[in-house]
DNA sequence: GAGTTTGAAACT
DNA sequence: CAGTTTCAAACTC
């Protein structure tokens, strides 16, 4: 019963820990899941909101989702921030970054998130561990931003919303805290021209839940040190905050969260008759299915209705989830990484050739309300503190290098310390 | 494209 | 917090 759910995991059978078959491809995705995407660009928007930050005067942005709490003043300028703070919709890190500038001209603001109390270094605290930002896949990758009909910029359909006016979570545009843009929604609120209904609906929302705006989907490096080879991992990484409720679908079809972002469900799960989870067979027929989005959905059928399921015919025993998956990181390399990167991808991320979930970085642009320009692959890895730790060890190194090769003894630097420092440029290298 | 199914979000 | 309703997307035909 229940099975996947908490239960079974831990200790019945013998963890399966399938090795996950290289990934296969999924189903083109189509739209995403509400909520999941946080990024999405329009290129003449950013455009605009980076000219309008440039003429703005340094404030504090806050603009967008306005978080309850404290709002710290302005971000660092020119500095990324670099924990997500709280609330707002991130962009992902190498795509977006937030205007250098801070306060964004009124009509683009959107979820400007405003940095959560404190501002960077803080927070030792579990702050979701997170993945490293694989590749980053140029500017390409989605194949259809701009449906080539006309040339026009299809870009991505947003909404359809009829009844929300696209003021509730149940829009995938308010949800993603972008303005609707091209959509086909009704009685939409989500613009410019509602600001102020907008913004009432933003705090609104927050206040229900502030973390509304944030990326559902948690990463859990599973990489080690080197965060290599995350690449070649499978499918999964990351894990739904919340988790899925799903009872029907087997959280083998885009119903359920966890599956459109292409992560396996976990122990945030309360799931019924799941079957995604590290092992399951019938996850496995779906993945097999290469490119063959009917083939995909039918063998989810199959497993769902236990026709063919893989549940069906081995053991009683199949569903677990997986637990932890995080695991193997040492501290050192949890702490630095653990910070930043707020968010897997949210959608499902499969690409056509079967990519994994996160990457998504494909939007070679993006959009409007929030102020966007391109950054750095690194921008949101390497924080400000980082730097300074950084240059502490080029002068510490440097200094040491020195003594030695004049023969002072090197004494000051304990060794611990020293180790410390070690690692910690290692892991630079690595970066 | 119309109609159904689904589970998150909203509401009570 | 649980139970119900609302909603828009995913899915089916
Ligand atoms: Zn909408
Ligand atoms: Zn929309
Ligand atoms: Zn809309
Ligand atoms: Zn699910
Ligand atoms: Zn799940
Ligand atoms: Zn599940």
């Amino acid at each position: 019963e229940q099975a996947g759910a908490g239960a079974g995991g831990a200790g019945s059978g013998p963890p399966p820990r399938v090795p996950v078959p290289a990934v296969s491809t999924q189903p083109p995705i189509k739209k995403l899941v509400r909520q999941l995407d946080f990024n999405y660009g329009n290129p003449a928007m950013a455009a605009a909101a980076a000219a309008a930050s440039r003429t703005v005067q340094p404030r504090a942005l806050q603009v967008g989702y306005p978080q309850p709490h404290q709002l710290r003043a302005a971000l660092p300028m020119g500095v990324p921030h670099q924990l997500q703070p709280r609330g707002l919709p991130v962009m992902r890190p190498h795509q977006m970054v937030h205007a250098p500038l801070p306060r964004p001209a009124l009509p683009m603001a959107m979820p400007v998130p405003v940095p959560q109390a404190r501002s960077a270094l803080p927070q030792p605290v579990q702050r979701p561990p997170v993945a490293v930002p694989l590749k980053p896949e140029s500017p390409k990758p989605r194949g259809r931003l701009y449906d080539g009909k006309d040339g026009t910029p299809t870009k991505k359909k947003c909404c359809n919303c009829r009844h929300s006016k696209c003021l509730k979570l149940y829009c995938e545009c308010f949800a993603s805290g972008i303005y609707c843009d091209g959509c086909n929604c009704t009685n939409c609120f989500n613009n410019v021209e509602n600001e102020v209904a907008r913004r009432e609906a933003i705090e609104a929302t927050l206040e229900r839940n502030p973390d509304a705006f944030r990326p559902k989907i948690g990463s859990s490096p599973h990489t080690n040190r080197n965060n290599m080879e995350v690449a070649g991992d499978l499918p999964l990484i990351g894990k739904h905050n919340k988790g899925c409720h799903c009872k029907k679908s087997g959280c083998l079809k885009k119903y359920c969260e966890c599956f459109q972002a292409n992560i396996l469900c976990s122990e945030n799960c309360k799931c019924m008759d799941c079957k995604n989870f590290d092992g399951s067979e019938d996850r496995k027929h779906l993945n097999f299915d290469h490119k063959n989005v009917i083939h995909m959905q039918q063998a989810a059928n199959a497993a769902v209705n236990g026709a063919i399921g893989a549940t069906a015919l081995s053991s009683p025993s199949t569903s677990r989830k997986r637990k932890h998956i995080d695991s193997s990181l040492d501290l050192s390399t949890k702490e630095h990484l653990a910070i930043r990167n707020g968010q897997l991808s949210q959608k499902n991320a499969m690409a056509s050739d079967g990519s994994l979930p996160i990457g998504q970085s494909a939007h070679p642009h993006m959009m409007g309300p929030f102020k966007v320009t391109y950054r750095p692959l690194l921008a949101d890895i390497i924080q400000p503190g980082d730097v300074k730790e950084l240059c502490k060890l080029l002068v510490t190194v440097s200094g040491q290098a020195a003594k030695a090769y004049t023969g002072i003894a090197p004494g000051i630097v304990g060794k611990s310390r020293k180790r410390r420092l070690q690692r910690r440029k290692m892991e630079w290298e690595v970066l």
